[in-house]
DNA sequence: TTGAAAGCGGTACCAA
DNA sequence: TTGGTACCGCTTTCAA
């Protein structure tokens, strides 16, 4: 019966080395596949192999870190809970293409956890410890996440790309970015192009560089058409406080006719917006045409025109971002653009016909009162 | 400006031991806290830790490794989808307690992913190295392990704990399990202390060792209480092939009085009894108690009295009792029971009155044709 | 009390 | 081509 021996002692490559009657270099350099470099004969090659196999020698990851530095572990680290439930969503496409990609390169991965503290927010340094050193570096992704870590890590010399814009004043972290300017900028020109010349932008109010980002492109692509804006007042930050809920007046000069087409932020604002549309006797797309600039779901009940996040493809760009640095560390890397596509729904059409601007609408910016 | 400068090497020990004016030893002392067994005077901690301070210097968990075999690293491997959607809910009360644990021993939580294969099974072991290598020991769980990769990894010596009840032939695997059987007969026994007499168990045709482990607390206290089992059928193994549709004539019986009581192995099953029970006029608990095996959350539509798994506590446990392997190597380490707790709901009541066994109700154990 | 030095298991340079 | 050897950063004897 041939039962495995308890191993007491994993094999190394002294062992390996003994076995096969050549020295550990010789081992070291058939596995690390320096074949090339230093020509080891056909025949030394596979007594070393034989070796290898027969005693099962596998590299000591823990040894090949200390020396080279790397270990083919990539961290993965989230600002949010563990195991998130209402947000798992939205991660959930993003960790899908970060796991995807790195597989095909070869890499494994490690969740962070642990809580790090009683206020429950998730940490990087605990007792001032990087607790992501045992991996080569690290994608972090969570749209609260702790900037003053960023910015520590980024001071610690630690290989890190964020998902999503974050900007930290003194820092320059490598982000890999959803290009929602662009993507705002061509759903403009849409509009224009079928005939839309007075448009209107509706805010979710969230003060992140995503929503500022799109509204940029926004506001670039009106300007660069010539259109006009006729948006609500901007509402303060915070739940609850949608534009749609704030401005009225501004839902009546729709209603007039001041706007043939709506750019909402989110689903949550285009929803309620309808509504209020629908109130006031227009139907989308006939009288309104209305785009969300925010994928949803094939199970919304509107199937809204919409920007759709690329969050596979930016998983695995930042994985390919984050190893490229590991490959040619001290090289300054770019933030990474990734387009985002523009999905048809039914809820875009040509203005009405014989929708001539009415005369002196109301001010080009600003509320429409 | 005090810019931190783009710090090209992280601090070791020996720029620390430089700084303060001691060696590296002494470093390492104050670091690990040795202050009892060579007494360092005060003056000189104080020292070295303001160097340790000045410098920012964090030991580096991978040299730590490699000399002492630990870096307060536990890996957790689940078998299934990495990012679990379905089956969230049956993980994530484990992963709460294994992660709470986890951060009371000041140990950190590596999770490991990457799916292995093209068939998609995530894996332990690729290309014969064994993944879970950087943490000093590993959490299983997943209801489909691989069992060959259990073997390899206890014959590797690897030290982990499985939750949930794996046997491997010619393997002594350490589980942290539910005690399903003591509570199994403790419904048993409630229910006879109540004056059932005749109760039959609905089992769910799942066979692994969970569902064996309910059965069998629930035959031996059932022999042990003197009761007589009437049970359907079993049915063949597989989904759909309930065995609450599989035998009308045992419903029929039920009906007939045969059955006062029924322990069913999973809250599905006991949804349709409950139906096709009503159907044939009878209710639940009047006519018929109704004992449910696995926890049922709160939301559900029917409060089942039911068998609570401590998942949460399973957790907690898995980690001491890792914990406990890796500070005495070598030991072995019996299996740990956690305790279920029976949750009392509104589906068991005292036996109908008058309810006296019919005479001759068909066989104790089998159809009840 | 404190320091020098030997590894932990590999990698990679430099000689032979 | 091959082997000897220094070193990665830390822990832990063993001497001083």
């Amino acid at each position: 019966m041939t039962t495995t021996p308890r191993r007491a002692r994993a094999p190394r490559q002294s062992d390996v080395a003994r076995l096969a009657g050549v020295s550990q270099s010789a081992v070291s350099r058939v596995i690390g596949g320096d074949t090339d470099a230093a020509r080891i004969p056909e025949a030394t090659v596979r007594r070393i192999q034989d070796a290898i196999k027969e005693l099962g020698y596998v590299p000591n990851p823990t040894a090949r870190k200390l020396r080279t530095g790397r270990n083919r572990l990539l961290g993965v680290h989230t600002f949010e809970a563990v195991f998130p439930r209402a947000r798992e969503d939205f991660y959930f496409e993003f960790l899908l293409g970060i796991e995807e990609r790195a597989e095909e390169i070869d890499h494994d991965l490690v969740l962070f956890t642990s809580t790090g503290g009683s206020d429950g927010r998730r940490r990087v340094y605990r007792d001032g410890v990087n607790r992501l050193n045992v991996a080569d570096g690290a994608v972090l992704l969570g749209v609260a996440a702790d900037r003053a870590e960023l910015a520590r890590l980024e001071a610690d010399g630690y290989p890190f790309v964020h998902i999503g814009r974050r900007e930290v004043p003194g820092t320059r972290i490598t982000c890999v970015v959803p290009d929602y300017e662009s993507a705002a900028a061509a759903i403009v020109d849409r509009l224009a192009d079928l005939g839309h010349t007075r448009i209107g932008y509706l805010s979710s109010g969230i003060d992140e560089e995503s929503y500022a980002d799109r509204r940029r492109g926004y506001e670039s692509a009106v300007a660069r058409r010539g259109l006009r804006d006729v948006s609500p007042a901007s509402p303060g930050p915070g739940p609850g406080s949608s534009s749609a809920d704030g401005d009225p007046a501004w839902l009546d000069a729709v209603a007039d006719g001041a706007v043939t087409a709506v750019v909402a932020d989110a689903e949550w604002l285009a929803n309620p917006l309808a509504e209020r549309l629908a109130a006031r006797g227009l139907t989308v797309p006939r009288d309104v045409s209305v785009v969300v600039l925010e994928g949803v779901g094939p199970e919304a009940p509107v199937r809204w025109d919409c920007l759709q996040i690329p969050r596979r493809e930016v998983g695995r760009l930042a994985i390919d971002t984050l190893v490229g640095m590991l490959d040619e560390p001290g090289q300054p890397v770019a933030d990474v653009l990734v387009p985002c596509v523009v999905v048809a729904g039914e809820t875009v059409a040509a203005p009405p016909a014989g929708t001539a601007p009415p005369a002196g609408t109301g001010p080009t910016k600003g509320s429409a009162e």
